[in-house]
DNA sequence: ATGGCTGAGCTACTCAGA
C-alpha cells in the first residue's frame, strides 16, 4: 500500500504534473495540500479517469486539502479541529489495513510568518488545538497516520542553513517543540526513523536557483503511531517532480506500508 | 538573500507562500 503526501501548490495549475506522477508512481492514496481551489472546481474527473476517488476540502485561492484514493475510504471528515479563521487545512479518513483501522490525517499547517504577528499566533494556536485533538483521538484509536505539509523544520539537519531559520516561524525552537510534543504522544517521524543522518529536503524555494543549489528544507512529514511501526515497508522523498517543468515548490514524500 | 518566483483572482495589482 503506497501512500504519498504532496503539497502541489494549486491542483489546477499542476494537474498535468500530478497525472504524470500518478502514471509513474501508481500510488494507492495521495494526500494533497494547497490545492488552492474550492470543491466545485476540483478536477474530480481527471482523477476518476485514472481510477481514483477524490475527497476534497477546498477553499478559494488559498489552502485546501484533498485525499485521492484508488479504494473507497470511510468516515471522511473536515472537522478535526475548529479552525479560528475557517481555513481548509485538515481532511481525515479511515483506511482498513488487514485487521487494523488506520485514522489518516492530512494536514496543511499554517506558515506563521512573519513572527511577532497574528499569523504566528494563529500557527501556535492551530498546533496547540491539533495536538490536543490528536491526544484525544489516539486514546480511541491507537493507529494513526499523520501526513502533510507541517511547515516545521524538525532539526538543524533538516535545512540547508539553519542560522537563517532559527528565528523563522518554520525553525523557531517554540515551534519545533510543538513537533516534539506531537511525537511524544506516541509517534515516529518515519523519514528520520529510517534515515538517521541523511540530509534530504522536500521543499525548495522558487527564488534564485534554490533547487539547483539544493537550498532546501524538510518540512513535509509522515508521522506514524508506534502501533504501526511494524507495518512500515519504506519511506522515500521523490525529487523527480521538483525537477520538471512548472513544478510545485514541494516534492512528494512516499510511504509504503504492508 | 525577509523576498530576486509562482499562483489565484481578476484583468492591475494585491495577497500569500516559506
Amino acid at each position: 500500500m503506497k501512500i504519498i503526501s504532496w503539497n502541489v501548490n494549486s491542483v489546477r495549475a499542476r494537474i498535468e504534473n500530478i497525472k504524470n506522477y500518478i502514471k509513474d508512481s501508481a500510488p494507492d492514496i495521495l494526500m494533497l495540500q494547497e490545492i488552492k481551489t474550492q470543491d466545485e472546481n476540483f478536477p474530480n474527473d481527471e482523477f476518476k479517469n485514472l481510477g481514483y476517488i477524490s475527497y476534497v476540502f477546498g477553499q478559494k485561492s488559498y489552502n485546501g486539502v484533498a485525499i485521492i484514493s484508488k479504494h473507497e475510504l470511510v468516515n471522511t471528515n473536515n472537522n478535526f479541529i475548529k479552525d479560528d479563521l475557517n481555513q481548509s487545512r485538515i481532511i481525515t479518513a479511515e483506511l482498513k489495513l488487514k485487521k487494523k483501522i488506520i485514522q489518516m490525517i492530512n494536514i496543511y499547517v499554517p506558515n506563521g510568518n512573519p513572527v511577532d504577528t497574528e499569523k504566528y499566533e494563529y500557527k501556535k494556536n492551530w498546533l496547540k488545538k491539533f495536538i490536543s485533538n490528536v491526544k484525544k483521538k489516539i486514546q480511541k484509536n491507537s493507529n494513526i497516520l499523520i501526513a502533510g505539509d507541517f511547515n516545521i523544520i524538525p532539526e538543524e539537519i533538516d535545512v540547508h542553513d539553519f542560522k537563517r531559520y532559527e528565528n523563522d516561524a518554520l525553525g523557531r525552537l517554540e515551534i519545533r517543540k510543538k513537533y516534539r510534543e506531537l511525537i511524544n504522544l506516541g509517534f515516529k517521524d518515519v523519514y528520520r526513523l529510517k534515515n538517521k543522518t541523511k540530509q534530504e529536503y522536500t521543499f525548495w524555494d522558487y527564488f534564485a536557483g534554490s533547487w539547483q543549489k539544493n537550498y532546501g528544507m524538510r518540512i513535509d512529514h509522515f508521522l506514524i503511531s508506534n502501533s504501526l511501526v511494524e507495518n512500515i515497508k519504506s519511506i522515500n522523498i521523490n525529487k523527480k517532480p521538483r525537477s520538471k517543468e512548472k513544478p510545485s515548490d514541494h516534492t512528494p514524500i512516499e510511504l509504503e506500508i504492508i
